[in-house]
Formats: structure tokens, sequence, C-alpha cells
DNA sequence: TTAACAATGTTATTTATTTCACAAATAATA
DNA sequence: TATTATTTGTGAAATAAATAACATTGTTAA
């Protein structure tokens, strides 16, 4: 008898990885409050979605539920989670230690194993050296040589606007992938380097929008 | 010769929405560089979207551009704004003066003058009287009362997760109709009521997926 | 043991969003 | 003044995303 051939879609998403990591941390608190077993209406609940939603979602996972009993927590955790962070541990840097960056570095720290801010850098002689959550911010002079040493494929961007293209350019050079960026700019990167933007001024400009709508 | 019916989208999603704010940023941008005119390509090359894109968007602005000269950056920065933010002041509080809420209270300060953050809240008595960037710490006590007398829209929620439902039920109860939540919990709210999830931990998740990806 | 059930995995359908394409318009040029 | 070049505004087409639908299947209970 012919084997399912294993087809899996080969670009989810930017909204079904975001959905993905959501369920992830849902089913996280499934387990904790003692849950064995779930359904995608259940998960579909919890994250804000529907079922649908879910079940199409996981199917980029691989990971088969029951039904009747629906999807084992831990199992279903575990296998988001082997698809989202892959084989090798993850790391990355934070640049730009202000009161934003202070405050992520503090969030951040230790909530996400196999994803870890293993440095920080700032331009500011102030900051250099100091420790936030044991994190250790490090002059600019380094960061070529750290990110590249510790295969730093992501950064987080926390400098003022009119310094956030020329840190970029910097990170890029050195090696990283990915760029999570929260300076109200954007980015210009080459093809290959994604960048997510944490545009909080357009976001407040939105809800107070829909506020006044929907009076 | 009948007039051309006006016939505005009487629903203009959350993404042109978001975009139009981020036009107005550019155009702000273009304003104090010196520009007088600008075309829908080179507002769509600043905000990182195609032109025709920026034309649909404008459409339920209803600002008309010029054939050959394209818009004239003034007029069409005063238009996206008056849609915007509407005919009065709006106002938005902010609860939880953490880390996270110190560093928002700090950025958005006399940045939107149509939308200012009028007050901020906390439970911790050491927090309380405390006046950051002249925006003063209130106590939970007076929050209904502030939130009624002021005609607060809009609540920028920066507590811990597990207080977040707790805080948006008192908000909500006070008049609030739209929040900006960033603890990382999906808020039940009543229909009419618009949330904006800001989740850090789930950009950074998806960030790392993508560096991975493309390298 | 078997029948009924309820939830899954996946395809089909619908809805939302973006891009294309081009007539209409207007400033610049000859 | 006529002509040309270029950009707008907007329907039509294409693409992306969400929802619905349902055959399949493991579980439960009679
Ligand atoms: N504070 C917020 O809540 C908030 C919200 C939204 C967006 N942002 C954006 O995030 C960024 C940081 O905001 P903030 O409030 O933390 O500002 P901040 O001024 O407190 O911090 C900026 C930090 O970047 C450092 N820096 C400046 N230039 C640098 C360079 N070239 N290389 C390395 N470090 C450099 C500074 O020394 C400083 O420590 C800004 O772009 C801001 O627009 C902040
Ligand atoms: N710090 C970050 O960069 C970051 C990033 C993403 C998400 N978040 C989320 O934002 C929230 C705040 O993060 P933080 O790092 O500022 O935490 P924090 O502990 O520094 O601040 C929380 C503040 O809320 C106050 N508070 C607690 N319960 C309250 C209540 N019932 N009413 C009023 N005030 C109350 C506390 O006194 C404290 O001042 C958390 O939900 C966190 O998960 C923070």
């Amino acid at each position: 008898m012919p084997e399912k051939p294993i087809q899996m879609n080969p670009h989810p998403s930017e909204k079904t990885i975001a959905r993905l990591s959501l369920y992830r941390r849902c089913l996280r608190e499934l387990a904790q409050g003692g849950s064995h077993h779930t359904y995608s209406h259940e998960l579909a609940k919890l994250a804000g979605v529907t079922a649908a939603q879910v079940r199409r979602d996981l199917m980029v996972v691989g990971y088969d539920g029951s039904p009747r009993r629906g999807y084992e927590v831990k199992g279903l955790y575990q296998s988001i989670g082997q698809f989202l962070d892959g084989a090798i541990e993850q790391k990355a840097v934070l640049i730009g230690v202000g009161n934003l960056g202070r405050a992520i570095l503090a969030y951040f720290h230790g909530k996400t194993p196999n994803l870890e801010i293993v440095a920080a850098f700032d331009n500011d002689p102030q900051k250099i050296d100091r420790v936030v959550m044991s994190c250790r911010c490090f002059s600019m002079t380094c960061i070529e040589e750290i990110i590249a040493r510790e295969r730093v494929q992501t950064a987080i961007i926390t400098v003022p606007a009119d310094e956030a293209q020329r840190v970029t350019d910097v990170v890029i050079q050195a090696g990283v992938q990915g760029i999570l960026n929260f300076a109200p700019v954007r980015l210009q990167v080459p093809a290959g380097v994604f960048v997510e933007q944490m545009d909080m001024a357009v976001a407040l400009q939105k809800v107070a929008y829909f506020s006044r709508q929907r009076q």
C-alpha cells in the first residue's frame, strides 16, 4: 500500500507562523493548568481565532490529533516548538540600551530558552559594561566580532530612528538574517533579510481611530 | 449635470488605517525635508509599499492629487490627519507604570498632540504620584472617575498578564472604547470595543523563524 | 462487537486584499 | 495653441487568506 506522500507547504505564511507561536503559548498555559488533551475549538477560543483556522495552521506542523480526543497538549506543544525553533539554539542581540531596550532585556530574560538575547550594544560609554538581567552591554566596536563568533542570526533594534539604518547595515554585514525593529523607520535591507516592524505609534493611532468609529 | 456621487468606503480596513498613519509620518518627514509635492511612487518607497497601494488607500481619505504634479505634501498631510484624528481631541490613559509603561510614557510624550496620554495608573503605592514626562501616576481607585471626567476613549495596558483582564474590565466599564494591549493574553471584550494586540514575544519568534529559513 | 458519535485533516468556497491596467487629466514643451 | 509625457483615480483581475463543508476515523458506549 502506498505511503501518504509527505508534501508539506513549502512556505507557511507570516500569519500562520505568528499564530503557531500563539498556539504554543496557549498550550503552555493549558499544560500548566493540568490539561492533557485539547480540541481545535478550545485552542481557538484561547487564541482568539476559529477552530478551522487552528486546524489549517496545524497542517504545516504535521502533528496529528486524534478524532474524538483532540490533540495531546504536551505532544503538540513540542511539535510546534520543533517546527518553530529548529534544531540548533538560536541567538539574538539587542542594540540600543535605552528606555525601551532595557524593558525588553528585562522582559525576554529567560523567557525563551530556545532564543536567547546573548548580548546588548550601545554607543554611550555610560551604558557600556552595565548588566541588565545578566545580559551585558558591549561597545559597538565589538558588535561584528560577537555576532560572528556567537553565530547570532537575529537583532532587536531599539536605537533612535536616525541611527537605525546605520545599525542595520552593521548587523547585516556581521551576518544577521532577521531584524525586529522598534524604530519608526522603514529599513532598507538586501533580499533575504527579514524585517519585522513593531510600530507602536501606528498601532496606537489605529486603536484611537477605531475607538472613535465604534462609539 | 449630475455631481459625482460621493460614496466613500464605509469601512476602511485595519490595514488601510495603519498605512495611512504611516503615510502621514512619511509626509511629515518630506515636509521637514522641504518637499512641496510628492508622488504615489515616492510615498510608496518611503512607506515600503507599492504605488498602487498608496493610491488605493488614499481613496478613503478623499484627497485629490494632481496628474503630473502628484500630491501637495502639506495638504495631504492635513487631510490624512483630519481623517484619522477626527474633530475632537482624543485622550488615552496607560495602566501599569513598570519597565515598559515608563518607556512608553517617555516615548509618546508630546509626540502626538491629537492623542495625548493624560494619566497613568498603577496599584503599587510606590508608583503613585510619581510623574513621568509630565504624566502623573494615579491610584487605581481614581481610574473610573478620571476616564469618565476626561472622556478617555483609549487605554494602553502594560500590567502583568494575569492582571490584564481585570484591568480591561475596569476601563471598559469606565467608558474606554479601544485598547492597546502589551500583555501576552487575548482579552475578552464586549462587541464594539476594539483591541490591538502588541505581541513582542510572537514578533520575535516570527523573526527568528524567518531568519533561519532564509539563511 | 458494533453502531453512533464527535473531532480531525483537507478540499472547496467565500471573502479580503493587493496588483494590474488604462482612461482621464494636467503640467510642461514646442 | 497643440502636443507630449506622466501621473492620478478607479474598475477589473489576480492573489492571498479565512471560513465552510465533509469524508474519514478513532473512541466510546450500548
Ligand atoms: N520608548 C518606547 O516605548 C518606544 C516606543 C516605540 C518606539 N520606540 C523607538 O525605539 C527606539 C528607542 O527608544 P527609547 O525610548 O529606548 O530611546 P532612548 O533614547 O531611551 O534609547 C536609545 C539608546 O540607543 C543608544 N544609541 C543611540 N545611537 C546609537 C548607535 N548608533 N549605536 C548604538 N546605540 C545607540 C543610545 O545611547 C540610547 O541608549 C527609538 O527609535 C524609538 O522611536 C520607543
Ligand atoms: N517589558 C517589556 O519590554 C515587555 C515586552 C512585551 C510585553 N510586555 C508585557 O507588558 C506588561 C508589563 O511589562 P513590564 O516589563 O513593564 O512589567 P513590570 O512588572 O515592570 O510592570 C508592571 C506594572 O504594573 C503594575 N500593576 C500590576 N498589577 C496592576 C493592577 N492590577 N493595576 C494597576 N497596575 C498594576 C505593577 O505595579 C508594575 O508597576 C506585561 O504584561 C508584560 O508581559 C512587556
